[in-house]
RNA sequence: GGUGGGAUGGCAGAGCGGUUGAAUGCACCAGUCUUGAAAACUGGCAUAGGUUAAUAGCCUAUCUAGGGUUCGAAUCCCUAUCCCACCGCCA
């Protein structure tokens, strides 16, 4: 959510640079329901004030009633007639806040100056490339292929137990999957101090308000058939980043990281990548979650990116970093960096982690804050990015270093984590 | 699943219908004293919203949350959530 004064005091600013993000600001809505709203609120008050200090006065007023043997009840009339008074100019309020709470929050992030213009991916700009894609002196297969051929990737079984969407993994290639997670999170715990945390994978409603995915992609979201309101988690960026709702911390930064699996209904994808695993309804990802002082936020977002993309350098794999231009980038977020992986059987890059710094733009929305230098309260920044995600992480081992027979070789540093095995044959 | 008991400021802990935003203690900050420290003493010390040039005043809200009763609710009633204890069941 941004901050009601600073749109107050800067709309037409801010409309300008959330166009850059393709949102159009309805500024005439805005300055209607606010000029409505400080009326309806001063009013609201003023009968509050009254009201308080009549029902103050009563206990006297009332003692000096029965002493002279008077009614009271002409006594309790006025405080009634106050207090409806009171109710009437509260529902009005109330009317008008409830709108602009709605417009307030449906309004994405401000973001960063120097995020490009753009409309789609399309015009996304790279701003480093890693690596050199192999060439290889045999027909590639996709991982699909080499999974099968292998025996431990199996689409059709995983339909059966429940539909389209999902793998099922077995022997070494569910060990595999399982070493890079291990691989992922000790890195990010030994090289980039960050601390483990386990957490619910089913979170309420208020969280997911939290990190901005409701109400707006409530579509997006597994829900569960209950009267509590409960999610399957999309990302572990709901259950991480809400650990502070509602919290002033004591010190900043703080750094987690988090392995969980992530739930998507994939709503509006119907159709893409429909082959193989790049695109599950339930997938892994290893997460990171920092929360850090604003000025701090985006030396924090080149580190975590920059952590992100060790890993994939030591495992070897060819990758580039875009920045997102305005028009991909998502609701919350203020700048992106996505990180894409070689993949030789589409002979491109592909998404394998996003980075994202969200400003304070998801504290407001959670109330997390830290006191500053004065003692003051202030929003903090948050921040998250793929460790990578495992899924895809796997499938981009398993395409980059097929063999011509269809064996994987094994990635050197995820050996000692595979029991000293070599190679998938 | 059942039966009880809880939830009050950073923490502990009073209050149980009328100057209570809330006693008291601890912690914390400033000052006095001291060579310095401790002790003692004095003062300060919540969050959010509004108004405003103002982080000055003033106003409003907040005693887990949401409803209700009342002229008036931290205090009474209802619901939800969480915690504790015991019983039952169970991985």
């Amino acid at each position: 959510m941004l901050d009601p004064k600073l749109l107050r005091s800067e709309l037409n600013t801010i409309a300008q640079s959330l166009k850059v993000k393709g949102f159009e600001l309805n500024c005439d809505e805005f300055l209607s329901l606010e000029a409505q709203r400080k009326e309806l609120q001063l009013e609201a008050e003023a009968i509050q004030q009254e009201r308080n200090a009549y029902a103050k006065s009563m206990g006297k007023l009332i003692g000096q009633a029965k002493a002279n043997g008077e009614d009271i009840e002409p006594l309790k009339a006025r405080g009634e007639a106050l207090k409806k008074d009171s109710a009437d100019a509260d529902a009005a309020l109330a009317l008008v806040q409830g709108q602009l709470d709605a417009l307030l929050q449906g309004i994405p992030n401000i973001p960063d100056s120097s995020v490009p213009e753009g409309q789609d991916e399309e015009d996304n700009i790279e701003v480093r490339r890693w690596g050199t894609p192999k060439s290889f002196d045999f027909e590639v297969k996709d991982h699909v292929d080499l999974g099968a051929n292998l025996g431990g990737l199996d689409f059709d079984t995983a339909a059966k137990i429940t539909g389209s969407r999902f793998a099922k993994m077995s022997g070494s290639i569910a060990r595999l999957h399982r070493a890079l997670t291990q691989f992922m999170l000790n890195i990010h715990i030994e090289e980039h101090g960050y601390e483990e945390v386990y957490v619910p994978y089913i979170v309420n409603a208020d969280s997911l308000f939290g990190t901005g995915q409701l109400p707006k992609f409530e579509e997006d979201l597994f829900k569960l058939d209950d009267e509590r309101n409960y999610y399957l988690i999309p990302t572990a960026e709901v259950p991480v980043t809400n650990i502070h709702r509602n919290d002033i911390v004591d010190s900043l930064p703080i750094k987690y990281v988090s392995h969980t699996p992530c739930f998507r209904s994939e709503a509006g994808s119907s159709g893409r990548d429909t082959r193989g695993m790049i695109r599950q309804h339930q997938f892994e990802k290893v997460e990171m979650v920092q929360f850090v002082h604003p000025s701090e936020s985006t030396q924090a977002h080149e580190d975590l990116t920059a952590q992100a993309e060790s890993l994939l350098q030591k495992l070897n794999l060819p990758y580039r970093t875009v920045v997102l231009c305005g028009g991909d980038l998502g609701f919350s977020a203020a700048k992106t960096f996505d990180i894409e992986v070689w993949l030789p059987s589409q002979d491109t890059y592909r998404e394998i982690s996003s980075c994202s710094n969200f400003t304070d733009f998801q504290a407001r929305r959670m109330k997390a804050r830290f006191r500053n230098a004065e003692g003051k309260t202030e929003f903090l920044h948050t921040l998250n990015g793929s460790g990578l995600a495992v899924g895809r992480t796997l499938i981009a081992v398993l395409e980059n270093y097929q063999q011509a027979d269809g064996s994987i070789a094994i990635p050197e540093v995820l050996q000692p984590l595979m029991g000293g095995l070599t190679q998938i044959s």
